[in-house]
DNA sequence: TAGTTTATGAGAATCATTCTCCCTTTAACC
DNA sequence: GGTTAAAGGGAGAATGATTCTCATAAACTA
């Protein structure tokens, strides 16, 4: 374990998650100025074979990692900002295991995300009348 | 409408769903040989927009289309062999309403993947003793 | 028919991610 | 103490999926 990827780890409690790897870097170089991207991949490379974190790859966004709650729950997704939340869901509990039952499928984990628009986003919608349409494609 | 467009979408309703760019391109090829891969891209991003099909991405898998069944619904995805299938879980019906009230986003669209491994891929590891570890990383 | 728009194909460009290679640090060993 | 092997790190090249550019071709309009 050493300072560099203790960094990495940090970065990923401390921020609220969900993560790009080069926002970790940006991170990581406020601390350590000569860390290198290559070394943020390998300790996400390393941290997610633990089973320490959690890749959610987006389209036209890269992946982004979740460490404080490594275990499967779902995500919340703002198309509009980026921003992304995890929700508790308590209703999916049992579903893994009658997916698996119904369909032979050895169900190791599991990924439900929630795409729409969050509360701020919308509110800024509403007051800048922006002609419709501009301002998307920011999905992340 | 063009007929490169047509057979695009042909591919993709015919086929199983979940096709990537890669291999829509394979496929398309055989009816017109000169059809470049950007021209698949432009065809998917339009249809995209359309609402006419859902981009699933992966890590280290890119991004897969499925096109039969556009609007929301489960998958399941063999990490062994990569093979994705559409699963039907009525439970999950009345989640996204639920999601919205209680945290006020706008919810627009959501997507709910299981990773496991198939009732096929778990046969062949019962017979090939493979020594473990072997054969993973072959995540789609 | 001429002009205008739109789609296509080919290849270059881009971007995230991974790989390669070499250097540094650490720990073990003689 | 000096030497060596193993692991980790840094820089930049390589890769692979996706997007962009641009010139040509097809379709549509007037």
């Amino acid at each position: 374990m050493t300072p560099q990827r203790m960094a990495v780890m940090k970065t990923l409690i401390i921020s609220d998650g969900h993560l790009t790897a080069e926002q970790v870097y940006d991170q990581v170089q406020v601390d350590f100025p000569m860390t290198s991207l290559a070394t943020i991949y390998k300790t996400i490379t390393i941290l997610k074979e633990m089973g320490e974190l959690i890749e959610l790859s987006f389209p036209n966004a890269g992946s982004h990692y979740d460490c404080r709650n490594p275990f499967p729950h779902p995500h919340l997704i703002c198309t509009q900002c980026g921003n992304i939340t995890d929700v508790d869901v308590s209703d999916l509990d049992g579903l893994p295991q009658q997916i698996a039952k119904r369909t032979g499928y050895k169900v190791i984990s599991h990924r439900h995300d929630f795409f729409g628009i969050c509360p701020q986003c919308q509110l800024n919608e509403e007051q800048s009348t922006v002609p419709e349409g501009v301002g998307k494609e920011k999905v992340r």
